[in-house]
DNA sequence: GCAATTAATGACCAATCGGTCCATATATCA
DNA sequence: TGATATATGGACCGATTGGTCATTAATTGC
């Protein structure tokens, strides 16, 4: 997963893979089928992982608002600095075979989604709690936020620092939040 | 330009390139040096055309508020359905080739500075007409803005509506226009 | 301990990659 | 027109691509 994450899909040959895998060429195909093969479960893996992180970050059982924080506050983690430029294996994917792999465009499609969903959720409960600014709809907000957060990783390329991430996160939630 | 646009940096053979310049393997070489020279040629080109097209939407000397909702309804025309899958070939560039590439590094950061510093113009326009939430500070914003933008690319990918996309937009400017 | 089966290996393959180079047109000037 | 300079074309190159397969090693069942 790491080598596809660090290079891209096209970028990483068979080689690449090898080496991360310590397997030898047949045994890899043997295990994965193909390039692809191989791809699609980092693929999964990647996605599986972050929705599970969501999960315990946007946790029902704890605090709606503090939750959001903290699922912003890993953005900022992972877009500032040497963290940023490492990228997105999924924003990465979705700009390089977005479109041409339907298998890819089923994921990626479904996380957004389902990241929308945990994020809305999330939107919804604070609200309930009054938590919210005025006018904020939960469901629009929240794919507002998903495109923000997504944002935030391509900007991250260029290596913003903590900081300045960190800012731009709170100019966005302090409209979010009363 | 349009090959790279939609096909990105790896995945563009020379071929491609031969088909798409109607030149041959020697003449391509002559005029562009080798396949990188050729896609940051294409790449600076790109860049100018979205920076023009951001300098009229602004124009100072139009409105600033009618000017930022003329900036992100271009974007919501170029992120949804069949125009969302061609993507962007600066996101996916900052994506596959960011870091790995000085001056790929320079033109992907100099561009969002650049639209950065356009929208916080207009921003700073707009607050001095008194046409902008309270409390809310041009230059944070913008980047903010610019990161909701980009985002917009990566979600596009996944064809969404132009109304959903409108929504989402509608949505964020409504936070920040009073 | 031996035979049968499974798993791992790396030599090997055709195709394609980006890039070079020379032979041939085409244009320029005397 | 003839000589020279420039621009074009595509055959060719070694390296690398993703992928296969016969051989070897290890494991399993008896």
């Amino acid at each position: 997963m790491n080598v596809f994450w660090s290079r891209g899909y096209h970028a990483t040959a068979l080689p690449d893979l090898l080496q991360a895998t310590n397997l030898s060429r047949g045994s890899l195909y043997a295990a994965f089928g193909d390039k692809r093969g191989l791809f699609l479960r980092a693929l999964d893996r990647y996605i599986a992982d972050a929705l599970l992180r969501i999960d315990i970050e946007l946790d029902p059982r704890g605090a709606p608002v503090a939750g959001l924080r903290a699922y912003l506050a890993g953005y900022v983690d992972r877009t500032s600095g040497a963290n940023g430029r490492r990228g997105c294996l999924l924003v990465a994917t979705a700009m390089e075979l977005g479109g041409r792999d339907p298998e890819v465009d089923r994921r990626i499609g479904g996380f957004f989604k389902a990241m929308e969903t945990k994020v809305a959720n999330a939107l919804s409960r604070a609200k309930a709690a009054g938590e919210l600014a005025h006018g904020v709809e939960p469901a629009s907000a929240a794919r507002l936020l998903v495109c923000f957060v997504e944002g935030l990783r391509v900007v991250g390329k260029t290596r913003p620092t903590r900081s300045t991430s960190q800012a731009t996160v709170d100019a966005l939630l302090e409209r979010f939040i009363r």
